[in-house]
DNA sequence: TCACTGAATAGCCACATAGTTATATGGAAG
DNA sequence: CTTCCATATAACTATGTGGCTATTCAGTGA
């Protein structure tokens, strides 16, 4: 990444960081690492009502997060780029190395 | 990643990625990017007031991203995993192709 | 001890947003 | 057209937080 990145860049970096900092949010990327799924499935799944999963699916899609496709009554939503999960992976690896260093300050 | 991740957990890799959807703290990152410097290196650099750096700095290091080391009356700050900035690479290639496909739908 | 400097904190305000309930939209089926 | 179902939106509340100014804290040197 550049150094010096043009204030507009950066925001839109930002909001996709932030798009994907929300604990609810971060479940539903992963409840649709298996594929496609419904507003319904993720109502369900979730636990929480229709009206918060739709705000967040809102936010996921217009970052570029999700795709949506319409089948019938039900809307599918689905994830753009894989890659988002290696992103997960580097931070869960990222974040062990450093809670196992305070550990060790603790002793 | 796992599929079905504990709160806690989900919480602290939320944590991580709320902590760099901050236009600021990407500036910092970015800045550290060329190696440690000090809280008034940064303040002048990013021409915002010191409380304000110092905040952001606190909330960087809290979350592992950011190691602390002090010199004298300085305190110098450094990114703690160079990791961080292929994640913002990729972040940057995703987006590029977001965008890409909205101005192929404008035509 | 006292003054000085760099960094951290406190207190405040303005704004963004996650969640709620209630309502609207928009297809599908009768 | 009317009804019903899935999804989206509106309106509101509560909470979090980025920014500011003012102050405090912690070393350094005279």
């Amino acid at each position: 990444m550049a150094k010096d990145l043009p204030p507009a860049t950066i925001e839109l970096i930002a909001q996709r960081f932030r798009a994907m900092g929300e604990p609810m949010r971060l479940r539903i990327l992963m409840a649709l690492r298996g594929g496609e799924r419904s507003v319904t499935e993720l109502v369900e799944q979730q636990e929480t009502s229709q009206a918060n999963i739709s705000k967040h699916l809102q936010v996921l899609t217009a970052c570029g997060l999700l795709k949506r496709r319409k089948q019938g009554l039900n809307v599918l939503y689905a994830i753009t780029d894989p890659g988002i999960f290696s992103m997960c992976d580097s931070v869960c690896g990222s974040i062990k190395k450093h809670l196992d260093s305070q550990a060790k300050l603790l002793g």
